[in-house]
DNA sequence: GCACCTTGGATGCGACGAGCATATATGCGC
DNA sequence: GCGCATATATGCTCGTCGCATCCAAGGTGC
């Protein structure tokens, strides 16, 4: 809210409160005071084999040039901060409407050697094959194994894998957000339906369990999940089954609003 | 896993990185672009009667002079949004020393009529009595009842109204603020150690149920509670009875948190 | 075609916790 | 002492979760 931390502003009387207010309006100057830099970091996020995954990018300029990042940019003076991370999701990571939900924000003063740049960050979900073909406007990005090195929510940073396992440099606190993010996906997976995102459309059950295996960290019990996702109504059968595999095919099944009715 | 999307960039020799990344931070200038205002607003909540309460300051200027808000302030240039957090809460509420943790981040463009204004939420946690003792620098204050016009978690604003019932008129979009708190400490009470934040250090688990009860906004089975309250082992028997009651006392109960050592 | 393997999908059992009822304990007022 | 209100403990039921078992269905090798 508003208050002014430094020299007061001349008081006016109190009457006529909406010319007043108008008037003081048009006296306001913003630039008084300094500001800090207000940024979005977007982390998008997959699963892939047994892991979370999240696409970085790497940086160009200074500061932690070469270093792996999330995809992020500065807010415009005219859009919201959730219009300034779906902008920053198509340009720098080249995905549009996926999920995407506000995280956190991390103003500690000397988080960019730069100036003071308090950052709003965001996880965007998506399935792993549409994050393989994400394809940025320029630049170089990776998708990242995310090497959680505590259990459950404790709470952490995380490390970052190439294909090969060797840890890549994040830039910033990145590496402290990444935990964060995986810390609240942990939190929220159970009661939310997050799983949904990071799939396609049409999934089989076993693709909806290792999909929670993965944000979890942990094997789960797969009679009691089957019964519970089924209990809980958010599944519809499709009636169709998947094709090429070696076994015996499941079906497939639908992600369904309970509140609103949705597209097969 | 990893893989490089688009075409490489134009590299750079790579040499001399830390002198090269000191001469961009000299020439960086901060004041290029122009910048949004960042605030802190501090929601301090507390249980009595049935249901939450909130300490709502009167503004004294515009815009929304008279309307009743969030303790708020703009973050210094070099104190972090936690620090920002703590001060605006001293000095606008006269509270210090208690729970405080991030909420969200509002950004709408429109949210502050003067100019762009991002938000950044935070509620604090403190027992009834310390609230009402609560004594700011200067400045009108209140402990409003919050009314909660929807169930469970599902979300929305909420009114703040005063002892005789009368709704008290919130300025900018505070009441979708302390509308997510109600749904934030809904959904984080049965598995973070909050309630006890909203008693003193003794209480009975009466007490303690009647937090709960305040905070979902909805009964819950006595007998449950306690066993599940005492089995997991976040409480501890002081050995003391509550006194001057006009029934049978029940004996007083103190936080421990299961990691470390507590005072008692 | 047939044996066999692998995975999907259903059923039954026991443990545990939540909700509910009951019984006993304890301080106060009469 | 007696009644009352509340605290505190115990027993019961029921739903859910974890675990084991069984059958179904498709592919592979002979």
């Amino acid at each position: 809210m508003t208050q002014r931390t430094a020299k007061p502003i001349p008081q006016k009387p109190d009457a006529r409160d909406d010319a007043d207010e108008r008037a003081f309006l048009a006296a306001y100057d913003a630039a008084e005071f300094p500001h800090p830099s207000v940024t979005v970091d977007v982390a998008p996020i997959t699963t892939a084999d047994g892991a979370l995954h999240a696409l970085l990018v790497r940086r160009t300029e200074h500061p932690a040039k070469g270093r792996w990042a999330l995809a992020g940019g500065f807010v415009g003076m005219k859009e919201s901060l959730d219009d300034a991370a779906e902008r920053v999701l198509a340009t720098k990571a080249g995905l549009s409407g996926i999920f995407l939900e506000q995280l956190y924000t991390f103003g500690d003063v000397n988080r960019d050697p730069r100036t003071r740049v308090i950052s709003v960050a965001y996880y965007a979900l998506v399935d792993h094959a549409r994050l393989r073909r994400a394809q940025p406007e320029k630049g170089e990005v990776v998708v990242a194994r995310i090497d959680v090195p505590w259990e459950g929510e404790a709470g952490g940073r995380v490390l970052a894998l190439d294909a090969d396992g060797c840890e890549l440099p994040l830039a910033f606190d990145h590496a402290d957000v990444l935990g964060l993010v995986v810390k609240r996906l942990r939190g929220k997976l159970d009661y939310a339906p997050i799983g949904f995102q990071l799939l396609p459309r049409r999934f089989t059950l076993r693709q909806l369990q290792e999909v929670h295996e993965a944000v979890l960290g942990r094997d789960v019990n797969k009679d009691s999940f089957r019964r519970s996702v089924l209990a809980r109504g958010l599944v519809a059968a499709t009636g169709e089954m998947e094709k090429d595999v070696p076994y015996r095919p499941a079906e497939l099944y639908r992600y369904v609003n309970p509140d609103r009715a949705r597209e097969s």
